[in-house]
This record gives structure tokens, sequence and C-alpha cells, in this order.
RNA sequence: GGGCCGGUAGCUCAGUGGUAGAGCAUCUGACUUUUAAUCAGGUGGUCGCGGGUUCGACCCCCGCCCGGCUCACCA
């Protein structure tokens, strides 16, 4: 039968377990005791000199995976990956037992091993470790990616990401800087008392956002429910009930297109504080912001493609104030112009001036906004769950915050006035009749929960995934997310190929 | 969903209407401080899938699948 390389590949390295095990060693290993982690090592040795070490021979346990083998006779030398960094360890025969060696031998490239030994210098001036003892701990039976290049196949990268992180150690970076942002954003909340929650995933009336929603059925009470597509009117149930700051930080699932921008699942952090309004959370948002660019990067200024973003400094420009400055026109407009309905509507197709509004600023201004920018004073008509401004009841009391193009995060004072909130839904109803599926549904469990009485309140969300991306310099949202969503593949035949070669 | 681009060896990529290529990986041999190790030799391909045109298609045409970018929609 012809074998395809990469089957015969592996029917190679499963026949090398039986070797591995005859040698004494377990090949898919067991409890290893190490002492220091190669991210360890490194920062802790990678400025002393070979003098230094030559005196001193540290030394030091560790485990790992081949990334490299390069062998030479009766020595050789490897480097091996632990959490995206490297290090190069040296086995000669005369230093290691001689089963050892015959286990050295038998290695292949991403063959997990642990090594004992002491840390020197190459005379080239690597640092590495003097192997005296090697052993197993797992076999890998694929090839894996070039040195050199690494993986570039991005649908790979996506589908299998546990090889993307084998080979691409930058990943590694990347998704241990999205952890700093979750954690520096969960740290700061509960500085200021924000107590986190976690509310229905699984919601049988949907709200809180525009967005048409994924459904999905449970069985034994034959009812059919919704993937939330916010934590919103959960969280202010919350604030009624006299849970003062609350925050959850969890996944909304919206079933729209995929983009750069978008996944259908993707991670939102929102937080209720009652007694604040939108002015309190557009200074908090500056500092939230500040302080997580200085964790996550340990700058306040964020190189962000070709640009340099500046968390320390959030602009502010009402939304029409932000029309006239970064209307694209040879005229740009006033301010009593953006005022003005009539000529808002000449200027758009929407068929209310709000609306007309929004549509211009989101064509003229949303990619202008490179540097974190704060956008206050929306319209009523999109803004179906904040309260009016008292001095224009067309606006609301709201803001989004923007950098690098892109929305990040958005809040408000929330509507706390029951028959209001009546009237915005039944607002919303009338908008679905008419054929738009992302309106919101009457809640009334959440009128009801405002009629007892919801203290004044000021709500934000932020999107972690983009907040991410800005701090990461990842021009994708997939890069920022460890399993985005795709296709499913085809056929993959793994199953057999274990099968046949366990047969043989 | 529309437009544009892509899918060739395990990986990274060339390629021409006339026998399918390179580097790395892999296999054999040499080599006890190499490092994109080196040197010598070898293995490896349903050229995404299915049709069509043609004496002949990886190449041209049509359809489909998968992915990327972008527009629309959204955050």
């Amino acid at each position: 039968m012809l074998l395809s390389l990469e089957q015969d590949l592996f029917d190679q390295r499963f026949a090398r377990i039986r070797e591995i095990a005859a040698l004494g060693f377990r090949p898919y290993g067991q409890r290893f005791e190490f002492t220091h982690t190669i991210p360890q090592v490194l920062s802790q040795f990678g400025a002393a000199t070979g003098e230094e070490l030559e005196a001193a021979k540290p030394a030091v346990k560790l485990a790992g995976r081949i990334l490299t083998v390069r062998r030479m006779g009766k020595a050789g030398f490897m480097h091996i990956q632990q959490s995206g960094e490297r290090l190069q360890v040296y086995v000669r025969k005369d230093a290691v037992p001689e089963t050892e060696y015959q286990l050295y031998g038998l290695l292949d490239l991403g063959d997990v091993i642990g090594v004992e030994g002491y840390l020197f210098r190459t005379r080239t001036g690597e640092l590495s470790v003097h192997v005296e003892r090697l052993t197993f701990l797992s076999k890998n039976l694929l090839g894996i990616p070039e040195k050199y290049h690494g993986l570039e196949d991005v649908e790979i990268r996506y589908r299998q990401r546990y090889l993307d992180l084998i080979a691409n150690p930058d990943v590694h970076k990347t998704f241990a800087t999205r952890a700093k942002v979750v954690s520096s954003f969960r740290r700061q909340l509960q500085e200021r008392g924000f107590i986190e929650v976690e509310t229905p995933m699984m919601q049988s009336l949907y709200g809180g956002a525009a967005a048409r929603p994924f459904v999905t059925h449970h069985n034994t009470l034959d009812i059919d429910l919704y993937l939330r597509i916010a934590p919103e009117l959960y969280l202010k149930r919350l604030i009624s009930g006299g849970m003062e700051r609350v925050f959850e930080i969890n996944r909304n699932f919206r079933n729209e297109g995929v983009s750069t921008r978008h996944n259908p699942e993707f991670t939102m952090l929102e937080f209720y504080q009652a007694y604040a309004d939108y002015r309190d959370l557009m200074d908090l948002s500056g500092q939230l912001l500040k302080q997580v660019a200085l964790d996550a990067t340990g700058n306040t200024l964020v190189p962000y493609q070709e640009l340099e973003l500046d968390f320390g400094n959030v602009r502010r420009y009402s939304m029409r104030e932000a029309v006239c400055e970064f209307y694209k026109g040879p005229q740009k407009p006033s301010l009593d112009d953006v005022k003005d309905p009539a000529w808002l509507l000449k200027h758009s197709e929407k068929t209310t001036a709000g609306e007309a509004l929004v549509d211009i600023f989101e064509r003229h201004c949303e990619d202008a906004l490179i540097q974190p920018t704060i956008i206050h004073e929306y319209p009523v008509e999109v803004s179906p769950l904040a309260k009016q401004s008292p001095a224009d009841p067309t606006m609301t009391d709201r803001f989004e915050l923007f950098a690098a193009g892109m929305e990040i995060g958005n809040a408000f004072t929330e509507l706390n006035d029951p028959d209001e909130q009546r009237k915005r839904f039944e607002m919303q109803l009338a908008m679905r009749e008419r054929g738009d599926e992302e309106a919101h549904q009457m809640d009334e469990d959440y009128l009801r929960a405002l009629s007892y009485g919801m203290p004044p309140t000021g709500g934000e969300g932020i999107g972690i995934d983009r907040v991410t991306m800005l701090m990461t310099n990842s021009k994708s949202i997939r890069d920022v997310i460890l399993f985005p969503l795709l296709r499913p593949e085809g056929e993959i035949g793994i199953a057999e190929w274990l099968r046949q070669a366990s047969s043989k």
C-alpha cells in the first residue's frame, strides 16, 4: 500500500514509541519535577556571563518541546520551548548515561522531554544546558511546521491553535496580554467596590442591544431560549435590588456577520454604578483604559499598526461637534446645521433626524477617531435604554469610546423611569413590526424591576476583544480569540491512522 | 450576501497548454560547542473538489468547497 509521506512519518514515530519503551522510558511520561521553567531560566540567567556560569555551574531541571535538533556524531544541540520561549540544550555521549544517549537518538521534533544539567555558554555565547540526565515525557507523531517561517497558513492557525502556539511564539504573548487586559479591568473594578456577578447566558427574552440572537432549545421544559446578546437588563435588575456596583466579564452572542472586528461570540465587560451618571463614567473610562494600557503593555503609548495610541489622554467631542469637526465634504457644517432636522435629513437616507445624525457620524467620523476618543450625546432613537438629556429631550446622556477607528465601548446614564422605558419598548415593538429584527422585545419583568425603583445609575460596556486587539497590535479579532468561529472542516482521518499504526 | 485575492510535497513557496520544482522537514551515511549547523545520497504529489474545452489541463472556461481582505450589517 502506498502511504503518503505524512502517514509514513506517523507510522515511523508510532513505532518509535515501542523503541523508547524498550529502553525503559515511558513514552507518555509521568510526573516531572522541574526547578525552573524556560522563561525563568532566561530571565534569571539571561545576563550571566560564561565565566560566571563556569564558576557556579547552576543546576537546572526543566521540561519543554523539541523545536530544533542539530546532531553531530557523538553530541548535539536542541532548542526546547516552553510558553513560547526557547532554550538550547547540549547532549553529549560521554555526559549522559548510555540508555539516555540512545534515547537522544530516538528523539523527534515536537517531542516533549525533560532535561537535568547545568547552565553554560557555548563558544558563540548562547545560554545552554549541559545535559546530564535526559527523560522522555510525550511523543509527537506529526510533522511540525518549518522552523524558519513557522506556520503562516491562517486557516490552520485558527483551526489548530495548538499548532499555532507550538510554531509561533508570539501567539503566547498575545494571549498572555489578553489575560492581563482582563485581570486589569477586574482588579480596578474590584478596587472601586464593584462586585463581579454572572447572569444568564440563556434567556427566554433577549435584550440590552440591537442584534439578532442565536436560538437554542431546552428539552425537558420544551422551550426555546436565546443565547444572550447582552447582560445589560439582568445587571440593572441587580442594581434595582441594591447591588449598587456590579460588573460582569463574559461572552455575548450575536447572530451576525464575521469580520476582522466581529466574531459571533465575543467578550464584553459591563459595569453599573448606582448614583453615578455618564459624566462619572467618562472619567472612570479614562482611568480604566490608561491603567489597562500600563498593565498590559507597560506604557500608556501603545503602538498599533503604523500608529501610536495614547491611552493617557482620552479626547471628548459631542456627536454634533464630531460631525462638524470631521465632516468629509468640502464645506463643514456648523453646529446650527447639525442641530437642524432639515439639514440632517437632507444629508442622509434615514427617516428621523436622530438616525440621520448617527448615520452621518458613522460615515464621516468613525474612521477618523484614531486616538482614544469619547463621543457623547446620542440621539434618543438609537438609545432605547438611555436617559434623555435634561436640556435636550431628543438626545440622551450617552457616550461611546473609539480608538483606531473602532468602537470599543458604550455607556450611558440608565433610563430608570419605568413608564418612559415602557414607551421606549413600545417604540421598539413598532420598529419590530416594520421588520427590524434587531429591535428590542417588551421585557415586562424588567419594567417590574424598574417599577420597584432603580437608583439613578451609570452603566458601561467595553469590548474586551477589541481592547485586546489594540493592546496586542492585532489587525484581526481572530488573532485575539483562541478559537474563532470557522466553518467545520472535513474528514480528518487521524483515528484511522492511529488504528492502522497500532495494528502493525 | 456582493467584490477582489488565494488553495501545488508535512511546512514555506516557485512554476509552464506538452514527463511536477526548490528550501526546510523526513530517511541513510560522516561529524563531541552547533545554531536557518554543514557535507554526500535517497524517499515523498488525486497541483482544493466536480464538470467542460483540447491530441494533451496544475495552467483556459463553468460550478462547488474552504480561507483571507473588503463592502454591507453590527460592537
